[in-house]
Formats: structure tokens, sequence, C-alpha cells
DNA sequence: CCACCTTTGAAGGGC
DNA sequence: GCCCTTCAAAGGTGG
């Protein structure tokens, strides 16, 4: 548990609590050791990832709302897919009351904060057209 | 085996 | 600067 000094956008220095044992994705290295196999055995994803670890975006209050309520939801409703828990779970989130949900947007600006802080300079652009999803709109046409 | 489906929020990218 | 597109998770299912 290291202390890590930082000044709040309110102007307060505060300390966060940085916790060593729940693993981030590591820092990118200063200097991109070059894989030598001497067998070309491994495939393309382990060489990618173990070089450039993609750093996801940080999530948002849903998303640490979800991973709390997603197993309970899915245990009580016995829902299959994650798409209809999720679904069941936004439900639940516009019935919270706004102190509540306060409480994950705190969550998430403080996750949001200290992934500034692990990776200063970061962009979500990284990941940015990665996926294609086309959440086809049928407004458009 | 990976993309889809889904949610809202957050953020980038385009205009 | 504003609006839209894309990712973030995540699990079964389909392509």
């Amino acid at each position: 548990m290291v202390l890590v000094s930082v000044i709040d956008p309110s102007g307060q220095l505060s300390y966060w609590p940085v916790a060593v044992e729940p693993a981030p994705p590591p820092p990118p290295p200063p200097t991109a050791a070059p894989p030598l196999p001497t067998t070309s055995r491994k495939r393309k994803h382990e060489d990618e990832a173990a070089s450039q670890p993609h750093i996801k975006k940080p999530r948002n209050a849903f998303m640490l709302f979800l991973n709390e309520q997603r197993p309970k939801v899915a245990a009580e409703k016995g829902m299959k897919g994650s798409a209809a828990v999720n679904a069941a779970v936004g439900q639940m989130w516009n019935s919270l009351s706004k102190e509540e949900q306060a409480r994950y947007y705190e969550e998430a600006e403080a996750e949001r904060l200290l992934h500034t802080m692990l990776y200063p300079g970061w962009s979500t652009a990284a990941n940015y057209g990665k996926k294609r999803k086309r959440t086809e709109r049928t407004d458009a046409m």
C-alpha cells in the first residue's frame, strides 16, 4: 500500500492509498525488448499483448455498478447472456436515487483520475477503431 | 474463435 | 465547439 500524493481538482492535497495488490496493466517499457524467439512458435497474440498491453478505457459509473449487480441479478433472475443482465441492471440504475448514483460517479471519477495518474498522456484512442461494433442505426436510412 | 447483443457514461474524432 | 461514433464489461450464442 503506497500513499500517492495527488492534488485534487479542488486544490486539496490528498493521499491516495494505492494498493499494490490489484495489479493494473504494467507501465510501458522504455525500450521494446526485441523478442528473439529461437523457435518461432508463438502466435502474434502473445507477443503483441506482451509488448503493448491494451490499456482499457476508464470504466464509467455503470461499469462499476454492473460489476456489482451483474452477478447478483444474473443469479436472482437466472439470466444467461450478459446483454440481458446489463439491460436489467440498466433499468435498476434508473431506479437508483441520485445520491446512490452519485456514489458510483465519484468512484468512476476517482478511477479515471487513477488511470490518468497511472498513464499520464494516455489516450483512449489506442483502442479506438479496433472493434467494429456496428450499433446499426436504422434511422440513418 | 471472435463478434454480437446490451447498458450508460465518458471520451475521441470528425466537421 | 458540437455531434456522432466507438469502447469500456461480459457471457452465452451465433456466424
